[in-house]
DNA sequence: TGTACATCAGTGAACGCGCGTTCACTGATGTAC
DNA sequence: TGTACATCAGTGAACGCGCGTTCACTGATGTAC
């Protein structure tokens, strides 16, 4: 990683962009993430951009990928490898939390209708799900992995939304938590 | 509801515009929803939509509310009165479905930030979760109401997204309703 | 070690676009008398 | 029944905006000899 020596050449700008983007997500939503925008951020011409990302799609899904990796890491710091139900709702309490965090981002990385050829994004995506798969094998043993994995997952990614979107109060951090675990306990602390 | 029987006078443009904005939404997507391209399909000048809505933000509240109004139909249609975890996955099945129907007006329903002081907004959000809550009384009158309707709502919620978005696979929608059936089955069949 | 030169990573002007919204206006409607 | 007039629901020009993207360019870097 070469140091920004010049002022003219930025040294790491494909990086920098990222982080822009990152930020203006944090501060205005998924609105405020235009190439304009990030390059004005990176204090670079609204040009520059272009020489790291092929146009803005490209710039969404790198965001996006970004977001699924820390995602993973938030996951497994909660849990490094969950196995009963109360591992379970750590882990979806973790998740919905991880969404309340970074709302923007997080909407990006799943409303933004960006390119599904995204190789790098398709392997973030699918690192998460491997995660929520094991998890299953795991903590049911007999049960279809497949089907609870599903079920899992579209549990917590449900309350994720229902808090984020605000059709759940999420006011609340605590609250939010004790309710997730609840429901997470409810459908799968009774599990064959 | 007069007819427009003069070419200046339109008639009844408020609904005029609100159905524009459901092919612009069908056709294009949430990003295809603006002003300007409302009153064009409606065949009217770029201002005259600003007679019935005091600007964009209350078209797109208008049409969410519709579309839960619409879902909320189209749920009592798959079932009045669910009471048992079968007729739960028939309900499930046409949440999902619902969606995937209409991406773009789902997506509006819940994903875009608009004001959520709008009351008939409010009042149709309320007729869902109301809907939802007596489904659970009736289903599992042993359990915590609250915690479990939450659960059911997250849960197919959840899987409606994770379709709409392309992260389980939504090509064919008989295996689609199939999941989603195990799915709430898997979750809600052995409830005490 | 010094130099020529290809390549890389920036610049800045310019393009056309569609958007939301305002404003002063005008044509049609319907009501009071 | 006829007419004056207030109100309603449109028009169309104009505003400023930020956007994505293109283009020809130039300054800095690093490599081959």
């Amino acid at each position: 990683m070469p140091q920004a020596s010049s002022s003219y050449h930025h040294g790491d700008l494909r990086t920098t962009c990222l982080r822009a983007a990152r930020e203006l997500l944090e501060e205005d939503g998924s609105a405020g993430l235009s190439l304009r925008a990030v390059a004005r951020r990176a204090g670079v011409s609204a040009t520059a951009p272009y020489r790291h990302y092929a146009d803005r799609d490209a710039l969404v899904s790198a965001v996006a990928a970004e977001g699924y990796r820390e995602l993973a890491a938030h996951l497994a710091a909660a849990h490094p490898s969950p196995a009963t139900p109360d591992d379970l709702a750590a882990v979806g309490v973790a998740y919905v939390r991880f969404a309340l965090d970074h709302p923007a981002l997080f909407r990006v990385m799943f409303a933004e209708p960006c390119d599904p050829a995204n190789d790098e994004r398709a392997t973030a995506v699918a690192a998460v799900s491997e995660y929520v798969a094991g998890l299953v094998r795991r903590a049911f043993p007999g049960a279809d992995p497949e089907v609870l994995a599903t079920a899992v997952w579209a549990l917590v990614h449900g309350l994720a939304f229902l808090y984020l979107d605000g059709k759940l109060d999420a006011s609340a951090p605590d609250v939010v938590a004790d309710r997730v675990g609840a429901a997470v306990r409810a459908l799968f602390g009774t599990q064959p």
